[in-house]
DNA sequence: GTGAAAGCGCTAACAG
DNA sequence: CTGTTAGCGCTTTCAC
């Protein structure tokens, strides 16, 4: 076996033929003839040459990595994206290249952008699920062809979109629809102020003209879902709640259970994204489906346009899937008025708060 | 602002240097006087240039990049293990690749190689967790530095391993030590003819003098522990159950549960690694933690020594951690006197197969 | 069709 | 310390 890798001019020597022909059979960027080309290739198998990406990149200024730039790389949303878009890349025959970037620090933000352009690559898609994305995407330099993702439609840059708003609006509803008074809502972190999660909970609740109470925050780690459960149990005006995610809403399950309440006898839950494990559950998750994988499919799809600049339409979004499980039920009548009373103060001052511009 | 990248020829020329004196800025690879260095650091930022990784690579034949090959990129343990490689090679600059390997087929595998050798890279970490990723450190050319990840340790490669045997068998000797006759196992996909997992679950038994019960073979996917949870149910001389993961674990949790048995009253049920949703879920669940991250950070650490030739002990490994939740409990003694005469019968089985040389 | 010549942007020896 | 001279391995003109 050949220890060291041969060159293009190792491979023209032995098929007897120049440099550049052998480049030309590699690319297929002109005719070579029948009989060349099969000398060539045999040369390049028996030398077991594998062009140099480095070299080819330099002499061509083109390439075939592209880059993801994402905030994590391994929360279920974050995974899946990603591995859409790897999918789709390797289909394309490109090779993909990840850029974490973890906050929205000038600094941080920096060295992933100069990290991912000192690469010489042919794009980049960038995951806009948090404020390091959107800072990323902000600092990216307009040359470089680029593609974001994200659960909200933002204008200027060539997009692939979840339609979040949408699919947390019909959960919502359908929750009011099973009779609750209102949904309570657990928030992840959102990307900016309002996340897409958070504008169709509100939509749903202000259409029909049920209060909107505070929402509580959780982090990305299931557990914080579990000391908000534990809060939202002490309520009893609280009978449904929609949280930003399934791994969330297990948590605040937990928390609710561990309070002594059942779900969904005594509360409704409802999570967001359909993962794996929503199914799995006890009782079965009510959700909304994300296909995060199609999102980075389609991403790599239009960042393929963006690059070979066929500019039709550099925006595609699709309209998510409701499932209903056995986490959601009509409210409990008992709960439903011993949180009467307090509901309705909760609903003064709510009034209160939104009358002062909150 | 400059839409073109500029060169180190354009830096040079801004600063009034020779080419070669912004290299050695750029690399510190030579004493520069600090003049210079002044207005070729100025240069620099007013170009706004970054050096091209590909120029570089191609002249000094090193690169800042290294491969992650892998069989998937999504499941917990893979996306956490190449989260892990990722953080630490960020951490030393280096650049993370993702090469996939869907199949050990040998043109999936030759694919996922020339795809990785064609990049001029560092070196490769490989996820040694599946058949796919055996098959491509098999096909790996010798000369490049390589690192494999595994939940078993294995000769000739340097490697980082988590001792999954040692896990498996201690999970399974706390099992048997909660009073259970024995175990039976519900397998995930194994990297090879038989897992770490297993292993030790097997060797558990063997010490402790139980029955080895027929293995149940799960996918990978939670609901595929599902059927096999209802099957379990059945066999009322199954008391424990030991499953490859968590994910297949909480499936045949709610396998068991749609068969109205009840965890752990009925039948005790550990799973394996400590995803972050175990301890959510109901009842919280006993499992062994996997320190995943660790093990890319550790895998990454040991490449860096293989291509420095640093090679003092190419080797690390971690004993895990058991967690006790409350999945798991004493046996029922009624199921276990219902299950007395079935467990007669297979473990008579048993013997017999093992005395054929099964 | 095919080869010769000229770089791509950078680093690696040299001299000095 | 610093500039000059040669490439790295490939693609790209441009003749023929």
């Amino acid at each position: 076996m050949n220890t060291k890798n041969a060159t293009i001019a190792d491979v023209a020597a032995r098929a007897g033929v120049s440099v550049p022909t052998v480049s030309r059979v590699l690319t297929g960027a002109a005719r070579v003839s029948p009989a060349k080309v099969e000398r060539v290739e045999a040369a390049i198998a028996e030398l077991n040459f594998r062009p140099s990406a480095a070299a080819r990149t330099l002499a061509s200024r083109r390439s075939q990595v592209i880059a993801v730039i994402a905030g994590d790389t391994s929360r279920y949303g974050y995974a899946e994206t990603i591995r859409g878009v790897e999918v789709a890349a390797r289909a394309a025959g490109y090779t993909v290249m990840i850029t974490v970037v973890e906050t929205a620090d000038d600094e941080e933000v920096d060295r992933a952008i100069t990290a991912t352009m000192t690469q010489s690559i042919a794009g980049v898609v960038i995951l806009k699920f948090d404020p390091p994305g959107v800072a990323a995407l902000k600092r990216l330099p307009a040359d470089i062809p680029v593609v974001a993702l994200s659960g909200v439609r933002d204008v200027g840059v060539p997009q692939a979109v979840l339609d979040e708003a949408r699919a947390a609006e019909e959960l919502t509803t359908l929750l009011l629809g099973l009779g609750h008074r209102t949904v309570h809502h657990v928030r992840v972190p959102p990307s900016r102020r309002e996340d897409g999660r958070t504008t169709g909970w509100r939509r749903a609740l202000r259409k029909a003209g049920a209060p909107v109470p505070e929402t509580h925050d959780a982090g990305w780690e299931p557990r914080t879902g579990l000391e908000i459960g534990r809060r939202l149990a002490e309520d009893p005006s609280v009978t449904a709640v929609f949280c930003g995610n399934d791994e969330i809403a297990m948590g605040v399950m937990r928390g609710l259970a561990d309070a002594g309440l059942r779900v969904p006898d005594d509360v409704s839950v409802a999570g967001f994204d359909d993962h794996p494990l929503a199914e799995m559950w006890s009782p079965p998750l009510t959700t909304a489906e994300q296909d995060f994988a199609g999102l980075g499919r389609r991403g790599f799809q239009l960042l393929l346009h963006v690059i070979d600049d066929t500019s039709d339409r550099l925006y595609s979004s699709e309209r998510p899937r409701i499932i209903l499980r056995e986490s959601t039920a009509a409210p409990n009548p008992e709960r439903l008025r011993a949180g009467a009373g307090v509901a309705q103060a909760a609903e003064a001052d709510d009034a209160g708060r939104e009358a002062r511009g909150a």
